[in-house]
DNA sequence: TTGAAAGCGATACCAA
DNA sequence: TTGGTATCGCTTTCAA
């Protein structure tokens, strides 16, 4: 491989004047430039990016932590990231953290060795205690989940009124025996995002004098898979719920798909809400009524939170960013 | 940030000492790997990789090269690969090139530059003329997609037979009128993936004596939308097939998904087969019946290839690996 | 077992 | 406008 020596060398010129030329800078004549170009093309030269990361102190790339590549929320999160960071240059370096505290600790390392220019996170999986002590080894946003005490710069939704709107929808058509169904949990720990959640079906709930049942709250239910598990269980159930509240539409599917297993329809013996408004939303039968997130949109914003954050670090008053929720209405409620 | 010379100073050693207590080097004493330590410990100190990188020139990152984040196929083939990277302390860097030339080539130069220790190419968008310059430059693999010219080490399936069974089983089903659904196409560029599927529904078409027709073949269909639109298409046609052979899950799921919409049955009125056994395949009312792929081995397979080669990069005896593919019926045909 | 010092490849300051 | 050279932070040979 050669070096900015050796086409100096071809150029019969100094290595400073082809990094100038390499970099675009003023000052040197178009006749070394030519020379130098030719040198480069002769020599099928590029400059080596460690030793540019090395001098500059910039890597041009950041790190986004999902949980899981498969899960096709994080897909449309990671896309609309990669849209954003890809127009200002940036590589994407991508972290799975399998909902594993280990796992997201290591990858938060990248920020220490200096691997990476910043952090977009799309979850939490450790106390934010833990976390804290990275946020000064570089910027670190936050995007669709999020923690009270973090004070960092952060893309989020009001999932409370999530919660609220989808479980005042099913009470408004009539339901009032309702399940909730909990997102993944690691030890007692459990999402902010689900808990928020939690807290807007149990308002709703209150609200209309429904009380609170706590053999319908389901736990770790993330996936297609895992919502049939739900139906089932509901099937065991003495005094089964009538509505499920799911926390995507990746879960909802999986209760319709394994309701018409089970030989229930859809909405009028089990009616079911989702999140996220994903394709699948539309394409199950009955399609699914859903608490829509711009899940591009979001992505997005946290990709232009955070050059932001990385290009003008010293301006703390980066703003935090708040999207809409609302629900869309289908024929599974 | 500290470096290695302040963790040297502070422990009272030199910088090679430190850098051996780094790097797990023997011939270091107990008591002077204690003292590093306890330096590293009290400065905070994690060393810089991109001093790393371009002392030791390996960088422990490869580059995936994947057309769209949210193409499920793709997510699937990510995550298999990330897994057996993540085994072996690889890094990965993510390359959407939005079925763009461009974009690829540009993405090409990560090897140049030697910003990644090797790349996977899921799919190919430039003729292979142009990426065949690149291979000179580091290890290039290619996983799903291939090209009769490439050379390099490659873990795909017989697409021409998954073609074939697929069009063989509508056949033996009764369907004699079969369409034939082509991939994403750029300019006059065909994936060969798609290419040589199209050749196996063509030689079961002539086996039974079945003509080809070519209003019944349509292109750019890649995701669940233009599925619904290739089924709006077929209204239109006086002649319409009344048997479809898709190129993925999710265009099939497109094609129930509006056939439901326009009342038409499936099978009865329409049948469908789709490729990849996503899990949507299971989804859909009815279920897909599937050219089954193993997503997740396929990526983890290409991992596992690109990681010899990366190791053992004199010896070119790296086997290419073929993975075989069948059929699974559901109520969709 | 430890240390001194030469590089890895590029950039940018200071002089000319 | 151009060149010499120190520097970014770490690894590794060679000598001690």
């Amino acid at each position: 491989m050669p070096t900015i020596a050796d086409v100096a060398k071809l150029a019969g010129l100094s290595r400073a004047t082809v990094s100038r030329v390499i970099n675009n800078h003023p000052y040197v004549s178009e006749e070394k430039k030519k020379l130098v170009r030719e040198a480069m093309d002769a020599l099928n030269f590029y400059p080596n990016s460690s030793a540019q990361k090395l001098r500059s102190q910039k890597t041009e790339t950041i790190a986004v932590f999902v949980p899981l590549l498969t899960n096709p929320f994080f897909a449309y999160l990671l896309e609309g990231i990669d849209t954003v960071a890809h127009d200002y240059g940036y590589q994407l370096l991508v972290c799975q953290t399998r909902y594993d505290k280990e796992k997201e600790l290591n990858f938060l390392r990248l920020l220490k060795t200096k691997q990476v220019d910043g952090i977009i996170l799309t979850s939490i999986e450790n106390n934010w205690e833990k976390i804290k002590n990275f946020t000064e080894c570089g910027p670190i946003i936050l995007c669709n989940e999020y923690d009270d005490q973090a004070k960092i710069p952060s893309v989020r939704l009001d999932q409370e009124y999530g919660g609220y709107i989808g479980t005042r929808h099913f009470i408004e058509k009539g339901y009032t025996k309702i399940a909730y169904c909990r997102g993944f949990c690691r030890d007692q720990f459990v999402s902010r995002i689900s808990a928020e959640r939690e807290v807007g079906y149990k308002r709703a709930l209150s609200e209309f004098g429904l009380k609170n049942r706590k053999e319908w709250v389901f736990e770790n239910v993330s996936d297609v898979e895992s919502g049939r598990q739900v139906l089932r269980k509901i099937l065991l159930l003495k005094d089964p719920p009538t509505a499920v509240f799911t926390g995507s539409d990746q879960v909802a599917a999986g209760i319709i798909n394994e309701a018409a297993t089970c030989g229930l329809r859809v909405p009028e013996d089990i009616a079911v809400i989702g999140f996220d408004n994903q394709p699948i939303a539309e394409i199950t039968v009955p399609p699914i009524t859903t608490i829509m997130q711009p899940m591009q949109e979001i992505g997005q914003q946290a990709g232009k939170l955070l050059m932001d954050v990385i290009e003008k670090k010293d301006q703390k008053d980066v703003e935090d960013i708040l999207l809409s929720l609302h629900l869309i209405e289908r024929a599974s409620t």
